[in-house]
DNA sequence: TATAATTAAATTGTATCCAATGTAATTTAG
DNA sequence: CTAAATTACATTGGATACAATTTAATTATA
């Protein structure tokens, strides 16, 4: 009578989906380490890259990563020169990010990574395809609670 | 010219990983908190419920956590008293986990939790499935590498 | 208009993660 | 047999994550 365990870890999709996002993230860390980035400070940056300016908040719904998060990551990445961080005159509350020049020169060094990556999932295109649609139905749905 | 830029978020397959897994995992710390878990001794308790007896080793593999990870996690289940830790006389490197009956009890208050989880996630049945594939053939490949 | 409620960041405290290194036990090679 | 290599786990240090709380600014309301 082996009946059903819903408490059994082949039974859960929290898990696969913990254990694959982290064994990704391991793939970022040498191609990353080089340029001296971490893969928080990374996505940080892909934002900035296309925003070039944008609020904490934002930044943060964006990255669903909240201000106790960000606030340390996005002084470290000030202190590297890659972006400053100014208070908004309009509402005192708001901190806006700004890319810098040393920032946008970062991008380029960081052009191969996706590349380099990609390589090492070994994904069918189709799957890559289905696997990002699902996230991001996980997401929409988040974001929006 | 609008071409293609790899360095996207919303062009990253990584990105949406990590973000799902965390608002998941999200989902888990109020039921969890219950019952006096975090979510990393959840799916330590899990592999032990399932296994009774592991060494670290094995279940590092299991969970893709390492000893950096799982050593302090071990010593406060240790002392929550829902495992005990002893050496291997065969062979005094290895570790052994071994679940307490204490832990054993602490199954039944979990049991509630992956229904309770499993009706916040709005996934299709065909969806769920789909992601479950995808994420095992990834981890898959990682572990044998 | 005062006061209450709300909002945006920052701070605090706890628990991971993981790379790198250390240590002790066991195996392997010469 | 014995030094070298390997293995299993522990430790260390740095960087998150995130819940909960605090602080300061702004907005809503009586």
């Amino acid at each position: 009578m082996a009946e059903y365990d819903a408490l059994k870890l082949d039974h859960q999709l929290c898990f696969p989906l913990y254990a694959a996002s982290r064994e990704i993230i391991k793939l970022y860390h040498g191609p990353l380490t080089k340029i001296g980035l971490t893969y928080t400070q990374y996505i940080t940056m892909m934002v900035l890259w296309e925003e070039k300016k944008i609020n904490v908040k934002s930044l943060g719904k964006r990255l669903f990563l909240d201000s106790g998060t960000l606030t340390p990551v996005l002084k470290t990445l000030e202190k590297e020169g890659y972006i400053s961080r100014i208070r908004s005159s309009e509402d005192e509350r708001v901190l806006m990010v700004e890319i810098t020049r040393e920032g946008e020169k970062l991008k380029e060094k960081a052009a191969e990574i996706p590349k380099e990556i990609g390589s090492c999932i070994s994904l069918k295109e189709q799957d890559a395809k289905e696997l990002y649609r699902i996230l991001y139905t996980i997401l929409e749905n988040r974001n929006s609670q």
